[in-house]
DNA sequence: CTCATTGGTATGGTTTTTCGTACCAAGTAC
DNA sequence: GTACTTGGTACGAAAAACCATACCAATGAG
């Protein structure tokens, strides 16, 4: 499961429904971790910036909410893409990055932007 | 804003903020658009095979169920991803297929697969 | 005549997301 | 003592997403 793939590859065999008809897709457990409003912006924020603070990704997002954003890092970082760093100051200082698992997505950010100067007017 | 732009180059302007600080982001939006539970999955089944019929998307995305097949096709079709043929047949026949705009999304898929692979065990 | 077929629509209900507001701790500046 | 700071939590309400069920039209097969 862990060869390099070509894009010639891929689009032979995405044809080939051989990608989909067993249990091992691996595009849409993807799709499905990346599900909500915020992930995928909270993860593009942080490719753009990091690390970040709380209330800088909070101002960046506006107009998310407290809640919102820390579910969506919460989740982000079980999952394994964001990385918490806690310093015991005060007022507290909270410092949010990639793990390389995180930034591991930026090529499916470069896709996006690539279709987005496309097709955005 | 239709230059190409190279990998390289991406990942020089993504961490120069060039990107979102106007607001001429081609992430965000097509970020936007994409979501919902279905989306992306119905794309994704009609880059395997295209084109499909209403029921044998059904039956691939099973559990879905005909409001939602339904909602997110029209939508699709309103952003001009998917092609709806109607054949004016008893019982009726639909095909879906993607258009242009809609391949074009390919590279968004390998992207995400290449991450799959790599990370989903 | 009856039943099955396809690609939906309509309706209402449930569940999941998301939002708004208030609140907290523990220092620092005034 | 008072106000301000940050990174949250807790709670309920609102909104959005999602689902189950019933129904339809028009024909063909039996």
């Amino acid at each position: 499961m862990n060869q390099p793939m070509t894009y010639e590859e891929f689009q032979r065999r995405v044809s080939g429904v051989i990608l989909t008809e067993n249990g091992n897709c691996p595009v849409t457990p993807v799709i499905q971790m990346l599900q909500g409003k915020w992930k995928l912006q909270i993860i593009y924020e942080l490719c753009i910036q990091s690390p970040m603070r709380f209330g800088e990704l909070k101002k960046m997002l506006h107009p998310i909410t407290n809640t919102m954003l820390t579910n969506a890092l919460k989740e982000l970082e079980r999952d394994g893409l964001v990385h918490r760093e806690q310093y015991n100051e005060i007022p507290p200082r909270v410092e949010y990055s990639l793990t390389e698992k995180g930034r591991d997505l930026l090529p499916v950010f470069y896709a996006i932007s690539q279709w987005g100067m496309k097709y955005i007017p």
